[in-house]
DNA sequence: CGCGTGTGCTAAATCGCATTAGCAAGGCCA
DNA sequence: TGGCCTTGCTAATGCGATTTAGCACACGCG
């Protein structure tokens, strides 16, 4: 029952031709090297009757190109994000007749090594190094960084130029969270994992840091500032909860609130409605990544989303076409604003309610572990 | 700059021996085939120095074995879910050396057609055929049945014992989600999501009919049935949100949930976190899946996890190791509970409050468009 | 001395395809 | 009639490994 491949010697034979001819004709060059109408439609026929397949291997060792790419992810390749981020290199490899091994190195340096290496054994014709969260990264040593992309990493200094790095757009992603607060009429705006000062964001956060930029440079040319501002070291619900809790406890309502991602709307979704008030009546919130999560939130969340699937799609588009004049720079990529309930005009009567019995603060602690990282008090502005 | 590959010839010459002993003192024959201690050091050492590296195309060429396998998934390979399950298969993969090609067909039986063939092509050593939630599906044609294997998928009925198939233990989580509400005290279980009678699931979700089937059996050993159940055709936050709205409805309190996964346990929250009720007061709810939004809600959901790491390395292994006297049988993995806080006694005094201000129904819709499947109205046990 | 046996290695074939160089037959032109 | 070009194809080589078959030499023995 083992039935055997189909080579081409056996298509050749079939047609009555030598392996050469059928090479060409299969090849489309067959009339470039002037073999018979009659003779190719005879090998085309017989290879279709046969079921016939070219071994990709005996043709990638013959001719160095094995139509298939490296992807090479340093966290976890599967968050949500990391999905569509291979989604998208996925389906654009696919269309292009190229398949994609698919690599984790959960971070450790000799890990990702191994897999460079092993790709590099089996041929591949290009790479592709991602990174789970925006930021700068060394490009593997040991291979031709003209078949290197970047993928939601910037490269080392030294390497700025040299290989390509695509990256969501998140500055402007950050002015124009203002432009939507500024629009619906709000002035007062708190930012919520970030800020106030342009170097007040957790380490390593390239997001981070370009997100506030970028808002700080749309509420400067206004002449304004942020209404308050809290660094979350982590930025996951319970610390978007525990920074929100802190602003509210300062008493203001129909104001804004930029959260600097959705975990953290989360959180701050949860304290705004435990304390009995209501998105966006109360407050509104502008926040970053949409998240699955973002459109599951009541309100749904107004959010900018991070482009993973277009990012993915780029990395191996630049990769396929590699003549551009430009290689080597960096592309960034728009962050789409998808926008949803959380977002309504100020509300200048806005104060604060009586708790009533349901909504005292909880006895018992509102997450049953410490927030990892905690957040830091306001620094008001 | 063209960094040459270095050779298998290269390395033999710069040793002074032939290919043959070359690839002989590499591939740990040395001894089997008596080549002298010295020659194998200075292979050995000669190679190191060229950072020789064999070409795996090449031989695979040559062997068959390309050290390659292929991981096939119906949908979108990038949910959470579905991230876990390549991770799994990922992981191990590479512990054992082999790289792993990803392909995602969105379900287009053509589309898998040309991703198999494509890796057949690249002369895989096997292939994974994975689906994003669990279901029955046919094993693609031509394709050696002995290296292919079903993960989180269930084989046609003529395939069955040809070829393995892995998948979560749904039944007997169903059994244990009743036990653990029964062991907190709870008589009383009302189903969200499928139920009540065994075939009240939603279309080809064997997830949802195993589910059924152990709750059913273990609420049956104790001469009990569901307390009422609700059946929605699709498993969303507005779906749970809808059904358990509609449960409120009926006045019950201090009893406890059953939601078909955390989904719509997330909507189950919304709900009785709106009628200002509380969990695990006045409902206990236990869930499936473990999504990862379920420790991120407030208190954290009690649900049992799908073991997606755990399936993924399984599919691996039985490719690996296919010497298994029953090749071919369905394996069931655990699914294991996490433990959260939201089960509790059940509370006999539980009654209806006042609506207040706060908490009478939203005017607006509480979803935004209209909920796309619906919930069939309680069929009250 | 001739033969058998071990030892230590190598030549050559092979995997399936691509590619370079070139061959045979026929026609054209001088 | 011979040289040259065109047409239509093929032989042979190489990609980088594995593997089969076997060679050359030394030694022991009758």
């Amino acid at each position: 029952m083992k039935s055997k491949r189909v080579t081409l010697a056996d298509v050749a034979a079939a047609a009555g031709v030598s392996r050469t001819t059928a090479s060409l004709v299969l090849s489309d060059r067959g009339d470039e090297l002037r073999i018979s109408e009659a003779a190719q439609q005879r090998v085309r026929r017989v290879a279709a009757e046969l079921a016939y397949r070219p071994n990709i291997l005996s043709s990638a060792l013959r001719r160095g190109s094995s139509r298939t790419i490296g992807f090479v992810s340093d966290t976890v390749a599967t968050s949500q994000l990391a999905g569509d981020l291979i989604k998208g290199a996925l389906e654009h490899a696919h269309r292009n007749g190229y398949m994609l091994f698919i690599g984790e190195t959960e971070g450790a340096p000799d890990e990702e090594r191994r897999l460079v290496q092993g790709m590099i054994d089996r041929q591949v014709d290009g790479l592709i190094i991602a990174s789970m969260f925006t930021r700068v990264r060394a490009v593997p040593a040991g291979i031709d960084p003209r078949s290197v992309v970047l993928l939601n990493a910037l490269p080392e200094d030294s390497a700025v130029g040299t290989v390509p790095s695509i990256v969501p757009d998140e500055y402007s992603a950050g002015r124009a969270a203002v432009d939507v607060l500024r629009a619906a009429g709000h002035s007062r705006i708190h930012l919520v994992g970030a800020g106030p000062g342009p170097d007040d964001v957790p380490v390593q956060t390239v997001a981070g840091s370009e997100r506030l930029r970028g808002i700080l440079d749309a509420l400067d040319d206004d002449g304004l500032e942020p209404a308050s501002a809290r660094l979350c070291s982590v930025w996951l619900p319970e610390d978007g909860w525990a920074a929100t809790r802190s602003l509210l406890d300062t008493g203001v309502r129909g104001e804004a609130i930029i959260t600097f991602n959705d975990r953290l709307a989360f959180g701050a979704y949860q304290a705004i409605q435990e304390a009995g008030l209501s998105i966006p009546g109360d407050f509104s919130i502008v926040s970053f990544d949409d998240h699955q999560l973002a459109s599951w939130l009541r309100p749904r969340l107004t959010t900018f989303a991070l482009p993973h699937y277009e990012l993915g799609a780029l990395a191996l588009q630049v990769l396929l076409e590699d003549d551009a004049p430009d290689w080597g720079r960096i592309r960034r990529v728009p962050m789409p604003l998808r926008m949803r309930e959380s977002v309504a005009a100020p509300d200048p009567g806005g104060q604060m309610p009586e708790p009533t019995e349901r909504h005292r603060p909880p006895t018992r602690p509102p997450y049953p572990r410490e927030p990892r990282g905690g957040c830091r008090e306001p620094a008001v502005a």
